[in-house]
DNA sequence: TCCAGATGTTTTAAGTCTAAAATGTTTAGG
DNA sequence: CCTAAACATTTTAGACTTAAAACATCTGGA
């Protein structure tokens, strides 16, 4: 028996379990790698994610960025970004100023300080990574990253045509 | 020219951009798609992310779950479990009683609202993921399950060694 | 029985995060 | 030039999150 365009037209209760699942393995591979990241970094480091994750954008960017790149390229709110500035240009390892060009624009960079620790942090840090993806072949590497690009870009699109 | 024993030994920095970049690009297609089913959340049934999975938990626990369950399931620390189930039973929500057999324990549950609402709620999220995940084909999705969880234990182990 | 360790939960202190409102600055059109 | 809209950032209020300490209860030997 086959659908004839009219039943097609209706609504069926379609069966996305397997996308669903999909989704709960992803965000599960996520959690428990960032979990691990953060632990390896307060116990190797004492240092935050969000912090080593902000100071990897600065790195770089030799000659600075804005407030609001910085925010869109973590995507993290602008608010957020603010506060994580603020406690690391008080530590030391930020440089904060406002643009000679357009006084709204902070530009911030990272501190002699801060890419000297950034620098010994990211070293590590990719040797942890190797570590937890051991498992994986050249080829699963290749493989998970057309996969997820193409994720990536199907999720965007509905994002895209969610704020039409 | 080959390495002998020794220079293997040595720890050549070797190559592992590869992985950092899957590790990025992993984190990216999550941080993405859990921003848009927290504003999907948001904007439709005004409830937060964290709430909703905790509630996701529950219905699949009829007879209801112990705080350390949860906690364990959804990867997060036992404080903010309380907090959580706190607001939750506050909003009426969910159920909580100290287990009969051993005082220690906090067993939770859906209530009949929590329930419901849920449902009406889980309904509605099962069509945004499909969404999300449209263009993939039947073939990556069940390519990307067999490498996630290939990935999830490759991670697993690691955190294991770690912890010896 | 008693009590030392294990286990389950809560509390605490500090940080991260968001959405929305407020503030300050620039830009473009009239 | 003026001013409304756009833009960049900060502030606010509230929620979420963690690690570690504190508290409560249970359990298995001596």
């Amino acid at each position: 028996m086959t659908l004839d365009s009219e039943t097609k037209a209706v609504e069926l209760p379609e069966d996305h379990a397997e996308e669903l699942r999909l989704w709960l393995r992803l965000l599960t591979c996520t959690t428990l790698i960032e979990g691990e990241i953060r632990s390896r970094l307060r116990e190797r480091f004492d240092v935050t994610l969000p912090r080593f994750d902000l100071m990897a954008q600065l790195d770089k960017a030799p000659d600075g960025m804005t407030l609001s790149d910085v925010s869109k390229r973590m995507m993290v709110s602008n608010g957020n970004v603010t506060g994580l500035v603020e406690r690391l240009v008080e530590s030391g390892h930020l440089d904060r100023r406002t643009s000679e060009t357009d006084r709204r624009v902070q530009v911030i960079r990272l501190t002699k300080l801060g890419r000297a620790e950034f620098r010994k942090m990211a070293a590590e840090h990719e040797t942890w990574i190797a570590d937890i993806f051991g498992d994986l072949t050249e080829k699963d590497v290749r493989e998970l990253m057309r996969l997820l690009a193409k994720t990536k870009g199907s999720a965007q699109k509905a994002v895209q045509r969610r704020q039409d």
